[in-house]
DNA sequence: TTGACTTATATGTCTAGACATATAATCGTG
DNA sequence: CACGATTATATGTCTAGACATATAAGTCAA
């Protein structure tokens, strides 16, 4: 007999529980450290199997939201007030996003051995040859950011020969590198004269730095700088909220 | 019958499942694109049942390393080579962890009625009390961040009274609203006066701004600007691989 | 009071089924 | 050949159990 079952039952059911529960924490009824019901109550109050109330659980638990402890219950966590899930598109996905129109144009590329700057760059020990690529990305033909790679020939040899000049690495590494992981690094710093013309912008006007390291199964693919104009470009992080 | 369980089995075996698969993702044996193998070949592979399979394949897809479409089986990703979570911690827990003594001044703090300008920055249409705060936040008495903070008392109004000369309007907030989701923006600019004097840098030096807009469900909590020096401070990115 | 031992219990994982549902593939028909 | 109807099938959800395990709480002795 399921009594709670008001709403129409559109989503289902395991689907409206944790939403009813996200609800509770959410708007405050259940403040952080309050106990959220036992599984049996919940499966009394719904009517369900445990493996049903169990599995809502358990992603409000993967979210973050609750926090599980054997023997004692489930409990409203303090909210991690300052993280943010960051979203840094694919460039021409954040562009083409906004309405505009994409471009791309490549400025330099360059294969060479690695020099010391490269490789602590790209965290690697062993010498060996990498591409330096130079590019540039804009929206509506205005300048929208400056890009400076660095690729591991080691790590992926078809780079030496890949065509960029009109395909951004970026794009052709998506396309050519099965998984890989990253981190990004976000400082900011002012144009200097080359950065300004690329961009621009005045000299001295403030840029947005990104710096990405990427690699796959301990193995380094790629470091990359994209710079933006700071003024005119936001990165807008969403707090994951359920 | 179990034939694939060759590791120990320490974790649990959906656990395990998972991991497996998702090794041969991350190392590329199979790139994106590639069909995963039914749940029932798994089920027969891992001599469990479907639930379990299923379990570790949901996941994945949460994670959104696989897709699931039905009748036609699980596939591998195409990473989303350039997405990212940003961790913006807490403040002191930021300057702590890197070792460093953390150090709070109330610069400012002010209850006015809501100007033109603070009702567009909290995004809010009826005029009502707000607490306006400026303060430092600062790492081996070096500063660190300067916060410009806006609270409306309509949704807060204890923060009316409390006491920020001690503790940090974040921290306050984050004991005192149960639960929020916020938005981030992050930007770049140059250092006027006041924030060159307030950070202890050259005017005209970059700073990293980060805008913080909190709400609790619809309702709107604070409206907060933190300012960090550009070249000292960074914020660290790290892609979710699993 | 304190520490070691025991017990009760909530969660964690797992099973062997079931039906629902979206959709790829096939089959028929015009 | 093109297009609509049918069918097969993989995933999505759910059940009613089961045993494992961590641990809060209670018990008892030093």
């Amino acid at each position: 007999m399921s009594l709670a079952t008001d709403t129409t039952d559109q989503p289902t059911l395991y689907k409206r529980i944790r939403a009813d529960i996200e609800k509770r924490i959410l708007t405050g009824e259940w403040p952080p450290g309050h106990r959220i019901p036992f599984e049996h109550e919940l499966v009394a109050r719904y009517g369900c199997s445990r493996m049903t109330v169990n599995k809502a659980l358990s992603e409000l638990a993967q979210a973050d939201l609750i926090e599980r402890r054997r023997r004692a219950g489930s409990f409203v966590r303090r909210p991690q007030h300052q993280s943010a899930v960051l979203k840094i598109a694919d460039m021409r996905a954040e562009i083409t996003a906004l309405g505009r129109a994409y471009g791309y144009e490549l400025i330099g590329r360059k294969v060479r051995a690695a020099t010391a700057a490269d490789r602590d760059r790209l965290g690697v020990k062993k010498a060996g040859k990498v591409v330096a690529i130079t590019c540039r990305h804009s929206a509506d033909n205005v300048p929208f950011a400056v890009e400076d790679r660095l690729i591991d020939l080691a790590s992926v040899p078809d780079a030496a020969t890949a065509d960029f000049s009109r395909e951004p690495p970026g794009s052709w590494l998506l396309h050519h590198v099965p998984w890989t992981e990253a981190e990004h690094t976000i400082s900011a710093i002012v144009a200097d004269d080359r950065t300004a013309e690329a961009l621009d912008i005045a000299v001295g006007a403030p840029c947005l730095v990104i710096d990405r390291y990427t690699w796959r199964s301990a193995r380094t693919i790629t470091a990359v700088r994209l710079l933006y104009p700071g003024d005119s470009h936001r990165l807008v992080a969403r707090f994951k909220g359920g």
